[in-house]
DNA sequence: TGGGTGATCGACGTCTGTAT
DNA sequence: ATACAGACGTCGATCACCCA
């Protein structure tokens, strides 16, 4: 029987990817400065059997520090940041203003949820997504911390994900339309439409003629 | 073809952190 | 205090590649 994959497993399998993939860098660019394991290792502090490991990912548990020393030997700079994932942990809460949203659209509308983008490797996935003539992505937000944030995470996946508009839906609670309030103008132009209009063409089983933003 | 160089691998010892 | 695991360094053997 087909398990599903734990959490766990797959950021394992990330970090072993990740690893792997800066191994191959450091490689690449130790080789283009000409420089040898051991000649890299005695700059970095480290012996040439541990570089050598490094860029093999023959170790399972590479420090930053490492890295970080391997990559200032070469001349560069090594950054780290995080990126949402395709399938978060989601509370209640994020799953009932999305099923909140799906009782307001027409039966001849499509619904599904956790799409992910078309693209090999990219772990990005919109939270659902609504078919009917064309594709609309819908992008729930329970809690808005900072709406230009969300805006701009939501245009790059625009960008890479093949679909027609983007609705943001975002929770009709007065932090956030407070929030929203700030900064709905500086959003008019990526999402110009607004829960009325939005609401309207998908309760009649048309897909919104534009991107835009839902309180609801 | 032989020597030099670099990379890889395995064995072994040391050090450090953690659990009991 | 002791045992254990993991990370790391050192050493030697081996292999591949380049060059005179």
């Amino acid at each position: 029987m087909a398990t599903r994959e734990r959490f766990i497993d797959r950021a394992q399998r990330s970090g072993r990817r990740i690893v792997s993939v800066v191994g191959n860098e450091l490689r690449d660019a130790r080789v283009g400065s000409g420089l040898s394991q051991a000649a890299v290792g005695r700059a970095a502090g480290m012996s040439h059997a541990q570089v050598g490991r490094i860029e093999r990912a023959r170790i399972s548990g590479v420090s930053v520090d490492q890295l970080c020393r391997l990559s200032a030997v070469l001349g560069m700079e090594i950054s780290v940041r995080f990126y949402p994932g395709s399938d978060p942990l989601r509370d209640a809460a994020h799953a009932a203003l999305l099923e909140r949203l799906r009782g307001r659209l027409h039966p001849s509308l499509g619904w599904r949820l956790e799409v992910p983008l078309p693209i090999e490797g990219d772990r990005r996935a919109w939270d659902a997504l609504v078919v009917g003539a064309g594709r609309t992505a819908i992008e729930a937000e329970t809690r808005l911390t900072d709406a230009q944030a969300i805006a701009r995470k939501v245009s790059l996946k625009k960008r890479d994900g093949r679909v027609d508009r983007v609705v943001l839906l975002i929770a009709g609670t007065i932090g956030n339309r407070r929030a929203l309030s700030a900064c709905r103008e500086g959003l008019r132009l990526d999402f110009p439409l607004d829960t009325g209009e939005i609401l309207a063409s998908l309760a009649a089983g048309q897909q919104p003629r534009a991107s835009g933003i839902v309180v609801l």
